[in-house]
RNA sequence: GCCCUCGUGGUGAAAUUGGUAGACACAAAGGACUUAAAAUCCUUGCCCUUUUGGGAGUGCCAGUUCGAGUCUGGCCGAGGGCACCA
């Protein structure tokens, strides 16, 4: 028998596949729809196995999908504005286009290599002006309902980069792409309202059943919604102030005030501009904010003014207004009011400048004398010290006790405080969609009229400039509106802009007036399953359920507000990390194992450190070329070996010698496969019933474990498969419904090894439309089942015996059981605990 | 500090949800074939008994139950997220 010729078998069907456009969305009504959608990659240059494991897991649910009898929706395409290009090609020479198509053709080959089920006609690049003139026009359209707006405010700089970044796009006080420390900067920005949508975004998580709750907590907490009040303080002092708003969400600790702390920001600062000692403090509270030591020991710092705050509970109490380093300016009203007792942050800045610190909550288990010494306390229990609140039970009773009776005074009012701030999208970079707004010479900002759409990037220009390379472009930027001149908005739209409407321009790729058609929304969406790395959990995830009801709002009514039905987060692919002597990476192929020991490969022998499995990444040189894996096993082999080794919702070590073992088992199929076809005859046997039975388990199996993403299972299912074939066929008979079963095993293995599953099938000349095998509830059960016999909890025994035996009649077949017998001998039966078919529990009196 | 998730052989892991723990694979050891090696195939895999068998065993300690990897409480350990959010 001929060797399996991976390579020869897998073009030939990837051909006919392309030729019948196999993959080719098509949609009957008699059908349900499935709609299978994985985050679309970068193109970066080359895919790497992260890729392979994620499009390989979507590429199994989207063919089963397809045999269970849906229309498949499984397109692909590419997410390619971005700073990698604009750096590649400032550093090179090069057209940021060239390089991204170039990438583009590149990964598509490789992905099609792979053998992925996905409908290439619908392919969409985010950077083409198909693409982003629609775009342009959902800008134009949320700026008329007032969810795009533009403000000047302090943004996170990223100097290295040099553009604006999300508060979501900075991790540790750091850029999350340059790992720069992020500075604060005053800039004129365009703001999408997504806080707008706060309250939204937490609800619509309820009904996101088959969402990781891990995702859904995440989110939650970036939201940060707290429950409290807001209370306007009196203040007195030289200056024209006569009242600060706070925010805080234990008002009921309002007789422990002791401080009012001011954001540095905060309108009460204009009175301290040409105050020397309080712009120094200024300058004191940016430089240590930035510093990673400074977040960490989280030093805190104040400057007291001569203003002085009045307790709105009990106005005869007068405490210091101080700025301090720790309050906010975006969150609440960027004033705090301080109570030390209670709160560790307000305890230690009291501490520093012997404020008074005055208990006004005892614990449960503590009495009336109970002081807060070494630390605040902030849990929960009675209120002391507070006047007609006392003896109120903290913090549930007491909270809303307060909040009404400072809103019968007229002193505050209920508020709810979201965390999560709008969405800055303007960067200072020039591969990106441009942002359709022109400023008149007052600097007014205008949206560019229709008939001037889209706002087209220029091209073919100089990259090698300090900042925008947009703002440079005179020519460009230079425009007349109606006979008047304007400038163009040089600032282009954050690429998360891009990806968060990317799944509603599958359903339309070609809709040529607007980003899509509604017909095909209201039939395709939402996506019934997407699929994708969990780092997306609030960036991307929260922008397109954002954007989903943007694009809604007001006016159009969708019937579904959440673009994601259900959502799985793929775990990332791992690999050991070596170095040398110097503390140099090194990659995989540098390095080999002899006698237990790793060496360097060239350089004599020597020995190499071996680090933790980390993520695959290039950096560490800790990565495995997909293409050279592909080329040497096949795209079978490798779909095989991603999903084997562990579920797919957790990380998945790389091992060579595993991929080596995938490969192997494919050859071993094939010979299995051989060896059937030869024995595939019509003679009918008694031993028939036992392959069906085998076979009809095994569907359920792989069925029941499909429907969980139970991947690595199924791998270890076809294993199974194996091992009982080739036992089987060795013993030589030729059996009725061998090629019936066989066939259904080819279908069960079809969406992990496609190419395989397809030359097999067509070998034994199988040529009907190919679906999911059916199994046969009947054949499941049989009618010997082993039941395990148990003595005092014991397993003593196992009885292989009729299926649907009663009690009674199992309790006498278990005594006749040699080592049961043995047991019973001359004891009392107390109790017999009975599982039908399934367990029999003798309990003895001992 | 707060929140979430997870602890099963040498390793990655199964266990259809409270009923035979370790399926399947990797690695290892022994054996067969071979002049030899590679490849392939077979066997083994905690403790005690020659086998039939018996004992221990799913991070640790308790509890619920006839029965716990699975449920409850406490502890220990690992990973992840958020972090001056008032």
């Amino acid at each position: 028998m001929e060797r399996y010729n991976f390579k020869k078998v897998e073009e030939k069907w990837q051909a006919h596949w392309a030729k019948h456009k196999t993959f080719l969305t098509k949609i009957d009504k008699n059908k349900k729809k499935f709609y299978c959608l994985e985050m679309f990659p970068y193109p970066s240059g080359k895919i790497h196995m992260g890729h392979v494991r994620n499009y390989t897991i979507g590429d199994v649910l989207s063919r089963y999908k397809t045999l269970k009898g849906f229309n498949v929706l499984h397109p692909m395409g590419w997410d390619a504005f971005g700073m990698p290009a604009e750096n590649a090609a400032r550093d090179n020479n090069l057209d940021p286009k060239e390089w991204t198509n170039k990438n583009i053709e590149t990964m598509k080959n490789q992905l099609k290599k792979l053998g992925l089920s996905i409908d290439w006609s619908r392919e969409i690049s985010t950077c083409s002006e198909e693409y982003y003139k629609h775009q342009q026009k959902f800008f134009l359209e949320l700026l008329e309902k007032k969810l795009v707006y533009r403000k000047e405010n302090y943004v996170n700089w990223d100097p290295v980069d040099e553009t604006v970044l999300a508060n979501e796009q900075v991790i540790d006080g750091k850029g999350w792409r340059s790992g720069a420390t992020v500075e604060r900067k005053k800039l004129n920005q365009w703001f999408f309202n997504i806080s707008k949508f706060s309250q939204d975004l937490i609800d619509g998580l309820d009904g996101l059943e088959n969402w990781p709750n891990k995702v859904k907590t995440m989110q939650k907490n970036w939201i940060g919604k707290s429950f409290g009040c807001e209370i306007e303080f009196d203040v007195e002092g030289d200056l024209p102030v006569k009242k600060i708003k706070c925010f805080t969400t234990r008002p009921d600790t309002l007789f422990g005030f002791s401080f009012l702390a001011l954001s540095i920001d905060h309108e009460v600062s204009k009175y301290f501009l040409d105050n020397k000692d309080f712009l120094k403090f200024k300058d004191e509270c940016s430089k240590t904010g930035t510093t990673e030591e400074a977040i960490a020991v989280g030093e805190k710092i104040g400057f007291k003014t001569n203003l002085e705050a009045l307790n709105p509970l009990n106005p005869k109490q007068k405490v210091p207004v101080y700025f301090a380093n720790f309050v906010l300016m975006d969150y609440g009203f960027g004033a705090v009011f301080g109570c030390p007792a209670h709160d560790q942050r307000d305890y230690d800045f009291a501490k520093k400048y012997n404020l008074e610190i005055k208990t006004v909550v005892r614990p449960f288990d503590q009495d009336e004398n109970f002081q807060v010494l070494q630390e605040a306390y902030p849990g929960p229990g009675i209120l002391v010290n507070s006047d007609f609140l006392n003896g109120l039970e903290a913090p549930e009773k007491s909270v809303l006790e307060t909040i009404n009776i400072l809103e019968e005074r007229n002193l505050g009012k209920k508020k709810v405080n979201y965390r999560l701030k709008d969405w800055g999208v303007s960067r200072q970079r020039y591969w990106g969609c441009p942002i359709p707004i022109a400023y008149d010479e007052s600097g007014k900002a205008h949206p560019i009229p229709k008939s001037m759409l889209p706002v087209k990037l220029p091209e073919n220009i100089e990259l090698k400039v300090k900042g925008n390379p947009l703002d440079s472009q005179k020519d460009w930027k230079e425009i007349i509106i109606d006979g008047k001149k304007m400038t163009r908005e040089t600032d282009t739209l954050d690429t998360f802009v891009c990806s968060s409407w990317y799944y509603l321009r599958f359903c339309s790729p070609n809709e040529n007036s607007y980003g899509f058609n509604r017909e095909d929304i209201d039939y395709w969406m939402p996506v019934d399953q997407y699929i994708g790395g969990v780092e997306h959990a609030i960036l991307h995830l929260l922008y397109s359920r954002f954007f989903m009801r943007a694009i809604d709002h007001e006016n159009k009514n969708f019937n579904i507000k959440e673009p994601f039905q259900s959502l799985f987060t793929q775990g990332m692919v791992c690999h050991e990390t070596y170095k040398d002597e110097k503390n140099n990476w090194l990659s995989p192929d540098e390095v080999e194992k002899i006698n237990g020991k790793f060496v360097e490969k060239k350089n004599n022998n020597k020995f190499v450190k071996v680090g933790p499995s980390e993520s695959m990444s290039k950096s560490k040189k800790n990565v495995i070329d997909p293409e050279f894996i592909i080329e040497n096993y096949g795209a079978d082999a490798v779909r095989l070996f991603i999903l084997s080794d562990s579920p797919p919702e957790k990380d998945v070590q790389w091992s060579d010698q595993g991929m080596v073992s995938s490969y192997k088992f494919i050859q071993k199929l094939w010979i299995l496969h051989g060896e059937i076809k030869n024995k595939i005859s019509d003679k009918y046997n008694e031993d028939d019933k036992k392959i069906e039975k085998f076979v009809n388990q095994m569907i359920a199996k792989i069925t029941y474990n499909l429907e969980r993403f139970n991947y690595n299972v199924i791998i270890a299912n076809m294993y199974e498969v194996y091992n009982y074939l080739i036992n089987y066929i060795k013993s030589e008979r030729n059996l009725k419904n061998l090629k019936k079963n066989y066939i259904q095993i080819l279908l069960c293995f079809s969406p992990v090894i496609p190419h395989f599953t397809s030359e097999c099938l067509e070998d034994i000349g199988y040529n009907e439309e190919l679906s999911w095998p059916k199994f046969d509830k009947l054949l499941l059960k049989d009618e010997r089942v082993n039941i395990v016999v148990q003595i005092n909890g014991k397993k003593r025994s196992i009885l292989n015996i009729k299926k649907g035996i009663e009690q009674a009649d199992l309790l006498e077949e278990s005594k006749k059981d040699q080592n049961i017998f043995k047991y019973l001998d001359k004891k009392k039966i107390n109790k017999v605990i009975f599982i039908k078919d399934k367990l029999i529990n003798i309990l003895l009196n001992d």
